[in-house]
RNA sequence: GCCCCUGUAGUUCAACGGAUAGAACAGGAGACUUCUAAUCUCCCGAUAGAGGUUCGAUUCCUCUCGGGGGCACCA
């Protein structure tokens, strides 16, 4: 990369100088008038020795052009004492060369050299429904599993679903009871399982009776003694998981391994009481970590009942992970909401499996709300994520009523699902969202479909090019740099960040930025034209298709021909 | 009450301690006999408040004020 050439050179540089330094921090300018590459070390460097910083600035300056480096044009020093670098015509040319070659192999990395990652994400709950927070989730799950596969990594993906619970038994509560109003319909649609659950909750809050129902048929729920209750449960879990992989088909993403919490709670319960004592105490005949002593919550583990909790259930899912793949980073991707509760997880974790809990990261993403507040299941205040994906579609269609396209439907699902990844992943992942759909979801400037609608133009001056067999081309660069040249070679050196914090936003934000160079270019140039210049901005334009496609690929948008 | 996260144009988001705080939407003015106008080109407009650290603070520290989340048998 050739950040890293620059790097060498400030640090050979300051070496030779007899100064030292560990950390070089090197910028992009915001202004591309400074230049491409910047760096502030002649000014940390001063503070430290006590020289004079433009002068210091000149001497590292001299040193770096003394090596006479072909990628820099010039290196100046400007400001309070910044060394920018200007890379060379030859570097820019020489780079659509390297992205042309590398086709769908481009921005990627070996940092990550082969290490086995298992990543979890997505995790709805059987007998509830699949809504928007979950489409965040798998969003942002599926687009960190393809930068960091981008990145070397052998990444596999893991969804780990509530199939046992008290959530189930309220469902299963209000299921037995419309049937005993006589519904025969019941278990034919999964709307109905959502809304059972929600009366299951209610029940649960305000029927002391019913919470005594509830609590006895989640124990036949574990114990599976009762036929009548094994029929419900089989069909809805059945019913449930169906529907959930129509809704994965959609957003492109496919797990390698589904846990269950039916298969976690008999470990988890197993691991508490083997450990009580030790890790864990009895309080009011529950079993507990004592969280309090170090800082956190304390947290029930096995609850009065007898019964693994969602805690007992994900220190016992690490350790099953592992026995079905051999990981050596395991990855927990959910709400921000479990922030506090997966602290203590790992806390556990810690005593009783200490080499998997250093293998194990939680990564929380901000919580997705609608303007009238939180989301519930529990409430039934809930967007599912098909009804909002075909909200979207229809709104895309009709924008596309005046279309030929041979594929419309197909084409206005990947812009429906584009547009709605890309507001997830515009903003850093932390943040919570507030999902109000009118501005939310755009198909205009700063979007998912400007996007794919910039990458389709391309495709299209390439196509016009092919029938008019004009060939892309290096070697008649023209001679000034243009801005979509001065972005495509970051291309790389965006990826390895994203990769390193798990901030799949960097690759939009940069996506966009390059997305507007090129329909810049494409407004002030004609490509496919009578001129020698043509073959190096057809070149141009290939180089940015494929650099657009692989961002949105790592975005896990899809980037249609024509839209 | 205790702990964690958060506060940037009217709105939704950027900014790896750096240079004149970037976009998009909304608002205003332009650009399709020319490769896809889901586009392009201008204009208008912001760091919650008060201190501190630093050559330099949206970024780090302290306090105040807003918003959110979590704190024992839910997941």
């Amino acid at each position: 990369m050739i950040r890293d050439i620059l790097k060498n050179a400030i640090k050979e540089a300051i070496l030779n100088l007899s100064l030292e330094t560990d950390d070089i921090h090197l910028e992009h300018p915001s202004d591309f008038a400074y230049g491409d590459y910047s760096t502030n070390i002649a000014m940390s460097l001063a503070k430290q020795t006590g020289r004079n910083t433009k002068d210091l600035a000149r001497e590292i300056v001299n040193k770096i052009l003394e090596k006479k480096i072909k990628e820099i044009e010039k290196v100046e020093i400007a400001g309070g004492g910044f060394i920018n670098f200007y890379l060379s015509r030859e570097f820019f040319t020489q780079n659509i060369k390297e992205i042309l070659k590398s086709g769908e192999k481009w921005g990627s990395g070996n940092f990550l050299k082969n290490q086995k990652t298992i990543i979890e994400y997505t995790d709805p709950n059987p007998f509830k429904e699949f809504h928007i927070g979950h489409l965040m989730s798998n969003t942002i799950g599926e687009s960190i599993s393809r930068i960091i596969e981008f990145s070397g990594a052998e990444v596999k993906r893991a969804n780990y679903q509530g199939d046992v619970g008290l959530h189930v038994a309220k469902a299963i509560w209000a299921l037995q009871r419309s049937q005993h109003r006589g519904s025969t319909s019941v278990l034919t649609r999964s709307e109905v399982l959502g809304n059972a659950y929600a009366e299951g909750v209610l029940a649960y809050e305000r029927d002391e009776k019913a919470k005594k129902e509830i609590k006895e048929i989640n124990k036949k729920i574990y114990d599976k003694s009762d036929d009548k209750i094994n029929l419900l449960y089989e069909n809805g879990r059945k019913i449930s998981l169906e529907r959930f992989e129509e809704i994965y088909k959609k957003l492109e993403t496919k797990f390698d391994y589904y846990f269950f919490e039916s298969e976690t709670g008999p470990l988890g319960k197993e691991l508490a009481e083997k450990n009580t004592g030790k890790v864990f105490e009895k309080s009011d005949g529950a079993i507990i970590f004592r969280g309090k002593k170090v800082g956190l919550h304390t947290r029930v583990f096995v609850n009065s009942e007898g019964l693994p909790t969602y805690e007992a259930k994900d220190l016992a899912l690490a350790k099953i992970k592992s026995e079905r793949y051999d990981y050596e980073k395991s990855i927990v991707i959910t709400a921000s909401e479990q922030k506090e509760y997966y602290k203590v997880i790992l806390e556990a974790m810690k005593q009783i499996y200490p080499e998997l809990a250093k293998k194990t990261k939680h990564i929380s993403h901000g919580m997705l709300r609608l303007p009238s507040g939180k989301m519930s299941s529990r409430s039934g205040v809930v967007i599912t994520g098909e009804s909002l994906i075909n909200e979207v579609k229809t709104r895309i269609l009709d924008k596309m009523k005046n279309s030929a396209l041979a594929d419309k439907e197909s084409v206005a699902e990947q812009i429906a699902v584009g547009a709605i990844k890309y507001s997830i992943l515009k903003q850093s992942a932390g943040k919570d969202i507030v999902f109000d759909f009118e501005k939310s979801l755009s198909f205009e400037g700063d979007s998912g479909p400007y996007l794919q609608y910039a990458s389709a133009r391309a495709s299209s001056v390439l196509e016009r090019a092919r029938r008019q067999d004009i060939k892309s081309d290096i070697k008649k660069a023209t001679t000034d740099t243009i801005e979509l040249e001065k972005l495509l070679y970051r291309f790389p050196e965006i990826v390895k960040r994203a990769s390193d914090e798990f901030e799949p936003h960097y690759i939009t934000t940069y996506s966009t930025e390059l997305a507007g160079a090129f329909n810049s270019f494409y407004a002030m140039e004609k490509i496919v034209e009578e001129s020698e210049k043509a073959p190096y901005k057809i070149a141009l334009t290939e180089a940015f298709k494929i650099t657009i496609k692989n961002g949105l690929w790592l975005l896990g948008i899809k980037a249609p021909e024509n839209m």
